[in-house]
DNA sequence: CTGTCCAATACTTTCTGACTATGGCCGTTT
DNA sequence: AAACGGCCATAGTCAGAAAGTATTGGACAG
């Protein structure tokens, strides 16, 4: 009896006894209500005790329930240092982490990555890169690094991609900008005057499929200004010298806003890349726990139909690898 | 990181340092060897630190994996003592597991599955009642048991099959008739002198499908002697009055041997049937874990193609419901 | 050499576990 | 009252984890 219950199922009966209600808690774990309250009652058949008193405000854990979280925490605790002596005993140190980012790349997505990894394994050290995702690929192709934060597509050899974010592109112009008083954009309000990008050297790839979305609906993009970095793009729109796409919910700068393009959905992933020889074992793990993170609150706010920066649909499901 | 280290996981760690070889220990836990071999392999990733040393002859735990085992065994120990207590505090008793089982079940099934019942539950008392097929499969539709041993097919309303065994069929015969010199009968060679059978209305629907089965084989099959137990089929054999189908493997009287039928492979299926709307909540448990023991040493021992008593297939999928 | 024993790898299959959607219950609000 | 909102439970579906099979490779022992 006692292998069905595991250290899990102990720990998420604790949370849900200290959250007060099943929704709560979920939520806290990243799980789904149903998810959690399956597995509550899963406890309670195999003791075949109820752990829960249920009202319509939530629960409260039974006497028997208070036993199990007392002693579940204290299994708990004893299994982390457990764990601590065992690798204390080898001296072993983790191989850092070696993990690039392009500066385009939503600084939140890189801060949960960063953050999961150190909660997963908190004694794993970081050492971040900032760098061109053209670079960045070359280096996890030479396992100069072991992971890195770009936006689709990109491709290498014995690379694998996994896509966390979608986010909407919208143009930014001035506050004062006359197209600024339309709630949305067309295409042909746009002209010529989208001619502010991102530095194509820094990601071929990227840069042409914008390109060629962007001839889809007739708007030749006139690379006047290329940028290395997100806020250098914007201090070029606050100049005046143009529009820039930028991310949807991007921070702004003081005087710019953003308006959504009428008729057409241009989106970015962002994905972390791996390398599939990396010998940083903690890669699965972390990929797993971001996607769990992420799957909850995924989906575009609903605006209009969807159609991606990048063409081919098998780009989604395999972005890249040669 | 201590979240991918569970107690199944140092379970099996012990099992293998224990054992020697992983191997070995595989077949102790009902595992192949690969899956324990990755669970360990798992555990070394996670933890960064190598838990045994391999060499041709097995495998020896480290100084690490030497704390692991020590701290894991006491993880476990404390586990089941929590369950104990909560389990203790709110004074339940397991209510009984009512198991019925026909008389022509393999007496070792049946013990296999008390004793993985037990092991499973250990403070829940299990109720034998034997009975004929027909009547344990309506005790169970009215809810009088909770599970039955019988032999397929076995159909009612809202019951649901779990086979768990399927034997070969041979002829019961005694040792001094002069068909016991040939390795194996042929139908023909039966004639008319397969006479001894079961009750026809312990399970009726058996009865039919067995009668179907020698039909094709141009046997008739006529019921002189009808009986309420395996051993009784065995004495009429003995007393003379004919030849007997019984589980190939049966114990068998002195006096007694059988042969197989060439040409036919006619099988026996035993199953676990319950109803789905039983209270007793550890079936699906002690269901699991029979599957899990008898995967690894199932199958029949090759003799000859392979053809059941039970003429469609559908049968061994869903053998019964209505 | 060849056979045996053990562990590791590659690939496939099964089944757990998590999700979405929905329904019922109970208070609170309009 | 009726409608709404918060909470938990159930049903049904699906992806991914875990287990299995088959095979390879290495290291002796005969």
């Amino acid at each position: 009896m006692s292998d069905l219950v595991d250290l899990k199922k102990l720990k998420n009966l604790i949370a849900v006894a200290e959250a007060g209600t099943i929704s709560v808690a979920a939520k806290r774990l990243y799980l789904s209500q149903p998810s959690l309250s399956i597995q509550i009652k899963d406890l309670e058949d195999v003791l075949q005790v109820p752990l829960l008193v249920r009202d319509h405000k939530g629960v409260r854990a039974t006497p028997a329930a208070e036993i199990l979280i007392t002693g579940g925490r204290e299994l708990l605790t004893m299994r982390d240092a457990l764990i601590e002596a065992a690798r204390a005993l080898h001296r072993v140190t983790f191989v850092p982490m070696r993990l690039g980012f392009s500066s385009f790349v939503d600084h939140a997505l890189y801060e949960m990555v960063c953050s999961i990894h150190t909660s997963l394994f908190p004694s794993c050290e970081i050492k971040p890169k900032s760098g061109d995702p053209v670079d960045l690929l070359l280096m996890l192709e030479r396992g100069e690094i072991d992971a890195a934060l770009v936006t689709l597509p990109a491709s290498g050899a014995g690379l694998k991609a996994y896509p966390f974010t979608q986010s909407r592109l919208v143009v930014c112009m001035k506050s004062n900008d006359p197209l600024a008083k339309l709630k949305e954009i067309t295409p042909a309000d746009l002209g010529s005057k989208l001619t502010i990008f991102r530095d194509p050297r820094q990601h071929p790839e990227a840069h042409d499929r914008l390109i060629e979305m962007l001839d889809v609906v007739g708007i030749t993009g006139d690379v006047a200004s290329t940028n290395k970095t997100p806020h250098d793009l914007q201090w070029m729109v606050e100049s005046g010298s143009g529009y820039a796409l930028i991310r949807e919910g991007s921070e702004l700068q003081q005087g710019l806003v953003t308006r959504p393009v009428a008729g057409v959905t241009w989106t970015v992933d962002s994905a972390l890349i791996v390398a599939k020889s990396t010998s940083q074992r903690t890669m699965p793990h972390l990929v797993r726990e971001m996607r769990k993170r992420l799957r909850l609150q995924s989906s575009l706010p609903p605006s209009k139909p969807v159609r991606s920066v990048r063409p081919r649909i098998s780009d989604r499901i395999l972005p890249l690898f040669g």
